[in-house]
This record gives C-alpha cells, structure tokens and sequence, in this order.
DNA sequence: ATTTCATTCAATTAATCAATAGAATATTAT
DNA sequence: ATAATATTCTATTGATTAATTGAATGAAAT
C-alpha cells in the first residue's frame, strides 16, 4: 500500500476517534477545562470504565493527553484547533444534513425567534468592549468560569441567574456567552433575560473559540 | 436522551464518513472535480461496487451529492468546506501524532531537505502573480487541469515534464503546484526541476483550498 | 491496610468492511 | 415496443473491529 493511503489512514484513525458521540461529548467538556476520568464520566453520563476506554481512544488519536495528579489522571485537549476541528464539522454537517438542521432547530424551538435582536459576532463583541457599552455575562458553572474567560466577564451560572437578577443593570445591554454556538446555556440565559424585560444579546460563539481566536483570557 | 446527545451523535455519524482512508481518497479526488463511481473505483484503486457503497455513505452524511447523467452517476462534493475540514483534520493529526510525522516524513523524504527554499504561502504567491514575477506551473493530470486552475497557470502533468523541459525558462523563478500540501505530485516535480537547475519552489496549497478561500480560477 | 481513582480484562452485543452475486436504471439497437 | 448492454445499486455473506458492562488489577494517598 502507498504511502499516500497510509497517511489517509493514519487520518481516518484520528476522523473515527471523533465519530461516536459520546467521545464528542468528552472533547467538549475538555475544551472548557482539563479534568479527571471520574469528572468526565459524571459530566457526560458515562460509566468510568466505559469513559476511560473512549479517553484511551482519544488518547490514541492524538487528541488528547493524560497527566497523573496525586491519584486523579487528569486529561486534556493536545491542541486548541480541536474545538475549531469540531466547529467546522459542525458547520458542515449543519449545511447539508436536513437531520441536523431538524435537531439544531429543536434544540433552540422558540429561542431567538425574533429576528430582531441576533447574535453578537466577534468582531462586533470586542468593538463594543473596547467603548464599554455593554455588560458581558458568562453563564457557565463557576468551576469553568474560574479555569479562564474573557475579560471583563461576570459570572452568574446559568441556575443562579433568577436569584441574581437585581446585580444586572436594566439600563445597559447585556452580551451573554457560554460554551460554544451549540451550547444551550446562553440561549436559555438570554430567553429568561428578556422575559423580564433586559436588553440582552448572545455572543454567537463561546469561550473555547475566543481563546483558541489568541484573544486575551482572564483567571480567577 | 437529551438533544444535545443527539446533535452530537448526528456529528459523530459524519466524523465517521471520515473515518475510513478509502473515503478520504475519494474524497480528495472528489475536491479535484466530480466523477463517476468508476472513474473514482478507478482512482482509488476500489471495485466499483464498493466504492459505491463507499459513494452511499458519504452521501449518507451530507458530504456528496449524486445526480445522474445518462447511466453515469456522478458525485460532487457538497460544500467547499471539506477540503478545509479535511485539512484542519491533518493539521490537528500532524502535531499531535508522532506516527503522522513519521509517514509525512517519508511520504516527502529527501525532498525539500535544504531549508533555503520554502514552500511559497498563498499571500506570497498572490503577490508574485500580480508583480508578474513568477511562472505558475500546475502539474496535475490534464482532466483535472481543464476543470479549474489558477489564474495564469499552464498546466505541464508530472509524467510529462521531462519532455517539456525546454518550454520552460530557466531565468525565471517557477512556482509549482497540485492537489493540495500533502499531494505528492508538486513535491516531485520540484525535486525534479531543481536537479535540472531550474529555480523552482512549490506553493504550499494546492488547487482545492485556493478555490475553497474564494480567489479566482479559470478553466479550459 | 484500606480507600480512592483509574486501567485492564473478559464477555456480549452491535457496527463496519470487503467481496460477490443479483436487481435497477438508462441507453442503444433491433 | 423488446432485447441487449453499460452503469450503478442492493442484499447477503463472513471477517474484523467497536461499544458497553462488570469484575479484577494497579497506583497513589491516608
């Protein structure tokens, strides 16, 4: 066999480490934060043994590396493209799968129906930073709120945001983000925001792609 | 199950039409131009009756689309983006896997080894073109050539370019390219070229991702 | 020593691959 | 129309590989 289909094979290796679900689920946990077999397992509803399995796939592919930490193994993404990786699959298959398009959909029904308030591109967040106008909101768990964020940021979890409502100003628009574009916590946060009458928007991308774009993080 | 789980799962299912070397082939064959199951069986060395089987599921995942003319099927890629995809999956495969490193290093073995002559990026090249600078040498075959190239190529296939020696200057920096960073062909064709004293450099893309980034091409 | 966390092993079930033969579909000739 | 041909698809087979579970093993902390 040619070498030309080895390298295609070699590639087909890393393509089906990224084609089961649930090892999907385990990359997009990981491109929050580094963490251990037993945090990922709960995270992504899987047995220990069955999410160390996948992790030795991944692990195997390249896609990921393991470090031990006192008795945790602690894993993490090798390379910062793999949320774009995985972006650009997405995009993909959200173009030409009615499938997908039929699941997005479903995932975001009545969420930003209006067609009036649209997501905040990059570009147009970090404009709007850079002259202050707007309060910019992370709805992610605290544990990755702490691990990194984008400057400026606040965090109110998502389950919090009722109880914390009063600290947000009615006067100032609000750009909410969380995980990624397919992440539902900004849409859920910006759905329950408007209700009660703030102006409030959604970055269309998450923390993952703002870091992996070599724009500035902060730290807790 | 959540669907979230199930957008996942609809992106796993294209991650593994990936997943396989003989799709990647046809694949980077179909980034060329779209082709009929034989002439692709032909290319990719498959019977026919698997590289249909192949063709199906690709299709299966958004990634082809067939139309049949007279009894000949033929498939086409469905979004320029795959070649993009395809290639941010061997960026990511190539850092992060000794064993990729390994084939891509023998794949281009002794060839390139001086570091005094880089590849050419696509910036540097649109430059040189709009100065007139340099000769723009495609060495695909000839089919592949009359479907679409660059701007001001001329087209010399590698199995002929030790014939067609003479046509070429030897005063004038040449700028070789084929299918794509990990397409053999132009690599070859450097070698050969350099031996014979010509001042010859390849262009680190190829043809699919010049067209996928929106520049210009022409055809026969 | 015991507990905790992770990996490995063995076993089951399911999915994938290649190859072959037979069925569709469209073209061409009669 | 009907038959013959070219091209592609479908169905079936057997071999291989993948996913999950529970039990056993290994490694590090207390």
């Amino acid at each position: 066999m040619s070498s030309q289909q080895d390298v295609l094979n070699t590639l087909a290796q890393v393509a089906r480490a990224l084609g089961n679900g649930h090892r999907l689920a385990l990359l997009e946990h990981l491109a929050q934060t580094p963490a251990s077999v037993e945090t990922l397992a709960g995270k992504a509803d899987l047995a220990v043994a069955n999410t160390s399995q996948h992790l030795q796939h991944l692990r195997r592919a390249g896609l990921v590396t393991a470090s031990r930490c006192g008795k945790q193994m602690i894993y993490q993404l090798t390379d910062e493209r793999i949320p774009l990786l995985m972006n650009l699959l997405r995009e993909v298959a959200e173009t030409n799968l009615a499938e997908m398009e039929r699941l997005v959909g479903q995932l975001f029904m009545d969420q930003d129906a209006d067609g009036e308030l649209q997501a905040v591109s990059r570009q147009e967040l970090v404009a709007s930073l850079t002259r202050g106008e707007v309060l910019l909101l992370d709805v992610r768990p605290q544990e990755e709120f702490a691990v990194g964020h984008l400057p400026e940021a606040i965090n109110i979890p998502l389950d919090t945001l009722e109880l914390l409502l009063e600290t947000l100003p009615q006067d100032r628009e609000i750009v909410a983000y969380c995980r990624g574009p397919y992440c539902a916590l900004s849409h859920e946060a910006v759905q329950c925001l408007r209700e009660r009458g703030y102006r409030v928007r959604r970055f269309e991308e998450g923390f993952p792609e703002w870091k992996a774009a070599g724009l500035p993080v902060e730290r807790a």
